[in-house]
RNA sequence: GGGCCCAUAGCUCAGUUGGUUAGAGCGCACGCCUGAUAAGCGUGAGGUCGGCUGUUCGAGUCAGCCUAGGCCCA
């Protein structure tokens, strides 16, 4: 196929479309991966999404970046395959399809049948499936979604159960407790997410009780806002380190931290001692309540926790309803007191309370405690509680059974991979991470639900012996009865296998479970290939994953899960690198939500601006782990600044190189030894420098940044300073090298950018090279390091600077730049090469002579003044006489007297008085008469600001050139086409144009030139100066 | 309440090991240029580099505290 032009005014996303077709067509991803087979592999695993839910801007954050880093990798040799995958079970799956039922909460789902609801369940989590492939596709990101893993399939939670089997033998898996917010209604634990969105404001009372001491008659004090849990009192905690203080007041003494005894006790009291909280560990006492008894309880016990800014410094202990409290208690060997059941009501032990909802029974509570005599005070108090966020139910803190992996047994394991662990940002890996890791505790990866991977655990009905077998065949071959080979592994239907308990040949039942679903995407490195079933050589070569790329919140979700499950797995590291990117805000730097309706759909951006602005726009922006405030007008930009720019480079070159016919592919000429041309090759190979490094270390920004650098200097500077090169009429050596030159930076930047915006560097590439296959199957161009010339750069960035400081020159004097000018000095204490481009100067700022000059003297008029905060001390009565003899020096003396530094005053009295110019005077410099001079950083410019006769002429031919040449674009004539120009002049304007007849045959595509006056001419004002003409076609 | 991150022009962001006068793009005003370019160029307005206190000859950069925002945890 032959180049074509580039229609400029085509949509982006027209364009785009175009693009994914022939890549759908030509299986263009498949064959990325196909190409590279036998190449050294490059792990990338993708972390999966759910899809019961839309996509939105901030996954198309994630993932462009993870698209460029493959994209990126293949280019580079390596073989980089990409499964996507998709996380499928859960509790926001349930409560989705809860909603839809219009059901609500465990007792509702039993009601409505396991089955359905599990089935329920698996239709949902692929309702937007195909928003994720539509979306995915349309940004671009390359990923098999015809051969994803799904963590419902049988043979995921296979190898998730040979996983957790393992670690089940290990004897790392077992029962606990796990204190968390739970419902009674709902009757289901709540997670702290959850939690968070049911605070309300309440009125609670509160009340400080005696806990008489049984060694003494005296009371320890302690302070709770739920009444509710002192039925519940298995301890009393007291920080070992503060000070405690035995106070009298009436006839009773009290024991609470010193610090807090005015605050308790306000008056009429005594301080008999104080002790260190240590020494009354240990200690029995009386608790206010004894419905239930604890096998061993009811004493003091040491806590770190425990302050003394609040309370009484002493904190009633109930394990069953507080974790802190909870730990304790299972540090010291004290044990749980449950006189609440699953419904939030009190046990029948609670004689007088049996049946109630505990947090109505406060009051009660607080009645019996005074008649006991255990009641020192009460209050009403109003304090933030959570509810249930479903059906509002006061949530009460509830000692739940739960299954434990002892992630602390492999601490030091997971801290040591961890180390082998390149994070970006690098923070991460000794900050959340580290410092998460540091604290870990164990694992719950129980739920009590429905919809998840079962917990392969059976137990046994008569001697609690368990069992977890490893596969599918092992549970079958262990069952009572027939179970079939291909039994669904989900509730309800492996909750009706029964297995044979291998110590007595009792029955087992599977403990009901379900498993955390952290857990199935933590094992997708095993289970995505159904390993250690099948795929055991596939899995050698995909693991550990190169990198791996998700969003900052997973810190403590995918990327401890992931490392968690292969460390106690095979006791790797599951990733060698980590990125993780930052929240897409609003540009208020506030979350999009819809609450707040300030979400911005992905897909209003890609049909208005393209994927490819997208993408650049989320990689130029800022670091990718920064979150980043986003509004449309950064794709705006992206698009108009970068994108539009390369495509408008393409597009100017495939229009000439047409009209020469010229063909790239049959030009094997020798790289061209232009200057420009040398230039711009040293620019595209020094970038292409820097733009690997970075890449190779995975900066996405700094390489962006440079890119664009690169296609400005390429687009403002390259081709505008070649424009003549190409526009001159036959195909000669010049012109055939500039093409080449054009040519070669194209097809290198298109590859440069294929990460970047890959649709429109297929776009570049398919067109400049058309007989091959894609962009996206070559290699990341090398450096050509003998093309960069960092010499020649810094000599044409001066030039540059000298162009930007003439036009201020040329600014300031009010002369427009189609204005010629006679003369440019460019001024400089050390020597400027300007040499070689001063015909790019000159044509520039459109002057006929450019020098150098490093005596400025003869530029400037110099006023001196005397300084006479320093001079007036000095020299007293002859300030006067100098300021007047300062005054009247000619323009010759006082430059003399500047490049001299100063001057021998000889005074009327016959003084004679040193003045030094930087000590004495002020000088202030003027140019003189026509001449501007503009000063820069390095080197200043003047300009001769003289207009001769012959300069006005020539100046007036190029407004006439100008017009011609708006008119021609008013008249949408193809650019090569030549016209008969019709000019009426008066007799001055006619000799100007005559004698610059030449310069509107170099711009104007001429066939004939006619002075004459005919009907129906454009009229053409040149400041005072009117005059006509017509172009005929 | 704890941990981590972040705060630089109206907006989005750069700013190397501490070192001249803190930069870019967008936006705004004026002017210029233009036969690839809804592009480009120049000038101007716009900054107590979130605040305070230190370290230092010198702090946007280092330390401490405070304030606001984000994320995670409790």
């Amino acid at each position: 196929m032959h180049m074509q032009r580039v229609n400029v005014k085509e949509k982006a996303y027209d364009r785009e479309q175009r693009v994914l077709q022939k890549w759908r067509k030509e299986k263009t991803f498949e064959q990325s991966i196909k190409k590279r087979e036998g190449s050294p592999s490059f792990v990338f695993y993708e972390g999966p999404p759910t899809a019961n839910g839309m996509p939105h801007i901030g996954h198309v954050l994630g993932r462009v970046i993870k698209d460029f880093l493959c994209r990126y990798r293949t280019m580079t040799g390596y073989q980089v395959v990409r499964k996507a995958g998709w996380d499928t079970h859960g509790l926001p799956v349930e409560l989705g399809v809860e909603k839809e039922l219009g059901i609500s909460g465990k007792q509702e789902i039993e009601e409505y049948g396991i089955e359905a609801f599990v089935e329920k369940c698996k239709q949902s989590v692929f309702t937007y499936e195909r928003e994720w492939r539509k979306l995915t596709e349309a940004i671009g990101y390359w990923t098999d979604m015809e051969n994803p893993y799904i963590t419902l399939n049988n043979q995921y939670i296979e190898s998730v159960w040979n996983i957790l089997a393992t670690i089940h033998q290990r004897g790392l898996l077992q029962r606990g407790h796990r204190v968390s917010p739970y419902c009674p209604s709902c009757q289901t634990a709540i997670s702290s997410h959850e939690v968070a969105q049911g605070y309300k404001q309440v009125k609670d009372i509160s009340v400080t009780v005696k806990f008489p001491r049984e060694s003494a008659k005296e009371s320890f004090l302690a302070w709770t806002t739920t009444p509710w849990t002192l039925p519940s009192n298995a301890a009393l905690a007291i920080n070992p380190s503060l000070s405690y203080a035995r106070v009298k007041q009436g006839d009773e003494i009290y024991i609470v931290a010193e610090k807090l005894v005015p605050s308790i006790f306000k008056e009429d009291y005594e301080v008999l001692s104080t002790h260190p909280g240590h020494e009354f560990v240990g200690e029995k006492y009386e608790p206010p309540f004894d419905f239930a008894k604890p096998k061993y309880g009811h004493v003091v016990i040491a806590a770190d926790y425990v302050s003394d800014q609040s309370g009484t410094g002493i904190v009633h202990t109930s394990p069953a309803h507080g974790e802190d409290d909870y730990q304790a208690a299972k540090q010291n060997g004290i044990s749980l007191i449950l006189v609440v059941d699953k419904a939030g009501k009190f046990t029948k032990e609670v004689t007088p309370l049996a049946g109630r909802f505990v947090k109505d029974c406060d009051v009660e509570i607080v009645k019996l405690l005074a008649q006991r005599d255990r009641l020192f005070s009460k209050e009403k108090i109003e304090h933030k509680y959570p509810f249930c966020w479903r059906c509002k139910t006061p949530l009460l803190y509830y000692a739940m059974e739960s299954w434990f992996i002892q992630t602390t047994a492999v601490k030091d394991q997971l801290i040591e991979n961890n180390r082998q662990i390149k994070w970006y940002p690098d923070h991460l890996q000794e900050g959340r991470f580290g410092k998460f890791l540091e604290d870990l505790v164990d694992w719950n990866i129980s739920r009590n639900r429905y919809w998840g991977t079962p917990l392969n655990i059976w137990e046994c009905t008569h001697c609690d012996h368990q069992f977890a077998p490893h596969s599918h065949e092992e549970m079958r071959k262990h069952a009572l009865g027939n179970v079939s080979a291909d039994l669904e592994l989900h509730r309800p239907y492996v909750d009706e296998v029964k297995l044979k308990c291998s110590q007595c040949d009792s029955e087992m039942v599977r403990t009901k479970e379900v498993i955390d679903v952290w857990f199935d995407s933590g094992s997708m490195p095993f289970a995505q290939y159904h390993y250690p079933f099948e795929n055991q050589e596939k899995f050698k070569r995909q693991f550990p994953a190169d990198i791996i790329c998700e969003g900052v919140d997973q810190t403590r979700g995918w990327f401890f899960s992931l490392l968690a499950v292969s460390t106690l797995f095979n006791g790797q590291t599951p990733y060698k690198a980590v990125i993780s990117t930052g929240h897409i805000l609003d540009e208020n730097g506030q979350k999009m939500s819809k609450s707040k309706g300030n979400v911005v759909d992905p897909w209003e951006i890609i049909n208005r601006y393209g994927a490819d602005a997208f993408r650049w726009a989320l990689f130029s922006d800022s670091a990718p782990w920064n979150s980043k405030r986003f509004s449309e007008r950064i794709v705006a930009e992206a698009k108009s600044k970068v994108i539009d720019t390369l495509n408008n480079v393409h597009a100017f070159y495939a229009l000439y190189a047409d009209i020469d016919h010229y063909e790239a592919d049959k030009d094997q000429a020798l790289a061209s030894t232009h200057r420009l041309d040398r230039w711009i090759r040293s620019r595209l190979n020094s970038t292409l420098k820097e733009v690997r490094k970075g890449l190779d270390d995975n900066d996405l920004l700094g390489p962006a940044r440079l890119i664009e650098d690169l296609i400005d200097d390429l687009s403002n500077w390259y081709i505008r300073r070649s424009r003549d090169r190409f526009w001159g009429s036959g195909l000669g050596e010049d012109k055939k090298a500039a093409y080449r030159t054009l040519y070669e930076a194209l097809v290198t930047l298109s590859k440069m950018v294929a990460p970047y915006a890959p649709f429109l560097a297929e776009e570049i590439y398919q067109n400049l090279c058309a007989n091959q296959s894609s962009v996206h199957h070559t290699d990341f161009p090398q450096v050509d390091e003998q093309a960069i010339d960092l010499q020649l750069e810094a000599e044409m960035k001066q030039v540059r600077q000298i162009v930007e400081l003439a036009r201020n020159a040329r600014n300031e004097a009010g002369i427009k730049t189609r204005q010629p000018l006679s003369l440019l000095y460019v001024l400089s204490e050390e020597s400027v090469h300007f040499a070689s481009d001063e015909a790019i100067i000159k044509d520039e700022i459109n002057v006929k002579e450019i020098q150098s000059l490093s005596d400025t003297g003869q530029l400037f008029n110099y006023d001196l003044k005397l300084n006479l905060r320093v001079a007036g001390p000095q020299f007293g009565r002859y300030v006067g006489e100098i300021q007047a003899y300062l005054k009247q020096l000619s323009s010759d003396q006082t430059q003399k007297i500047v490049s001299q530094n100063g001057l021998v005053y000889q005074a009327k009295d016959g003084a004679k008085i040193e003045l030094d110019v930087r000590e004495h005077l002020l000088v202030s410099e003027q140019a003189k008469d026509n001449w501007v001079v503009v000063t820069g950083q390095t080197l200043s410019v003047a300009l001769k600001t003289t207009l001769t006769p012959e300069l006005k002429q020539e100046g007036f031919v190029r407004e006439v050139i100008r017009s011609i040449q708006e008119e021609r674009k008013k008249l949408d004539l193809p650019v090569e086409k030549r016209i008969k120009l019709v000019l009426d002049l008066g007799e001055k304007e006619q000799s100007a144009v005559e004698s610059f007849e030449q310069l509107l045959h170099d711009n104007v595509l001429l066939d004939e030139l006619k002075y004459e006056k005919i009907d129906e001419m454009t009229e053409l004002r040149i400041g005072s100066t009117v005059i006509h003409y017509t172009i005929v076609e």
